[in-house]
DNA sequence: TTTATAGCGTGATATATATCACAGCAAAAT
DNA sequence: ATTTTGCTGTGATATATATCACGCTATAAA
């Protein structure tokens, strides 16, 4: 299982073994079951979460309790409440488990310690964030350009796997549409 | 002219005076006049700006010729097709000037170079990733949790800087509104 | 087994927002 | 000085999408 993060990593930059086990020794790992929170709302947010195996959501609740998706995350891939975290606030968003999960936690102490250490790391988290920044943007636009529809097209052409693990309701609100309006177009 | 953006990166981390002109060499000033184009569609991007005074505004035309705002930049701010230039790809935005508009221009090669050269500076960018990171992930939120009248009273509140320099057709593209709509909310 | 509960589809209706159309006005261009 | 262009407001109407309501199915809980 560090196999993994070691080959996530090394995509952007190469590792020694020393290296590894270095950064390695920065995250402790940690297994949640399905409808467990990594995070609650009104908490303050310890880490960022790798993760292994599984999937989550991370969401706001509105004030009529109604759930927006910020992201979901499955294998190999980022999430905390990355206000919260940076900023070492508290929550405004929840994460849940949609299935059984492993994580890879990293603290923000130790996510800037590994950074100064090693200035290999620290252009990792670099490009992490550039890469993050800008699939934002494209989510943005999409959200200007385009309608409920279009929306949903293109979520399936990027996210084809999500659709068999994630609910359709739960799409819907990833999209900002309702699940009504969703279930019309997937019914063409 | 210098000076401005020396204190906006030791806002961040401090440098030495040798530290400083060595990045600041690595940057070229270049003035615009109003209606000017810094990036346009479809070319190459070469470079990420930081706007030293004036004001510009980055969009995508759609297919109807529709403008959607993915961002204004003034002083201090910084701003490209970010997809196009880190990717090192053509420009599906377009950003020009709303102002005449001073920037200092950073190509991709020149900002890994400070970067491997100087950790410090891959950490001012980390940083400023992150930053930027948090605040779509916020204007995502807001697209996804509230409706029009909100968005701009949101608006108003982050940036009623803004307001007063850009027209408010703009802004209701910047909100996904349109300026109909928007016109209604400010008339009350 | 029986009972909840979650997910999904679908009709009827309501509502926010877009679109179309027109006018007034100020600033820029000729 | 006159014309053009950009920005704004506002009415009338159209449309995408939300909301409300109901039933069906499968899975999970009792």
């Amino acid at each position: 299982m560090s196999k993994e993060i070691r080959q996530h990593i090394e995509r952007i930059v190469p590792l020694t073994d020393n290296e590894f086990d270095f950064v390695l020794s920065h995250f402790t790992p940690k297994k949640f079951k399905k409808h467990q929170f990594l995070i609650q709302e009104s908490n303050y947010v310890p880490h960022d979460f790798w993760v292994i195996k599984g999937l989550v959501k991370a969401y706001h609740s509105d004030i009529d309790g109604k759930e927006h998706i910020m992201q979901f995350a499955m294998e190999d891939w980022w999430v905390t409440d990355y206000q919260a975290y940076f900023n070492q606030t508290k929550a405004t968003l929840n994460v849940s488990c949609l299935e059984d999960t492993e994580v890879l936690c990293l603290s923000l102490e130790n996510r800037d310690k590994i950074c100064a250490e090693l200035h290999k790391v620290e252009h990792f988290f670099r490009k992490k964030s550039n890469a993050g920044f800008v699939s934002l943007q494209r989510r943005i636009l999409s959200l200007l350009n385009s309608n409920a529809r279009e929306r949903y097209e293109q979520f399936l052409v990027q996210y084809p796997n999500l659709l068999q693990r994630v609910p359709k309701t739960l799409i819907a609100s990833y999209l900002g549409v309702s699940r009504e309006t969703l279930s019309r177009f997937s019914s063409l």
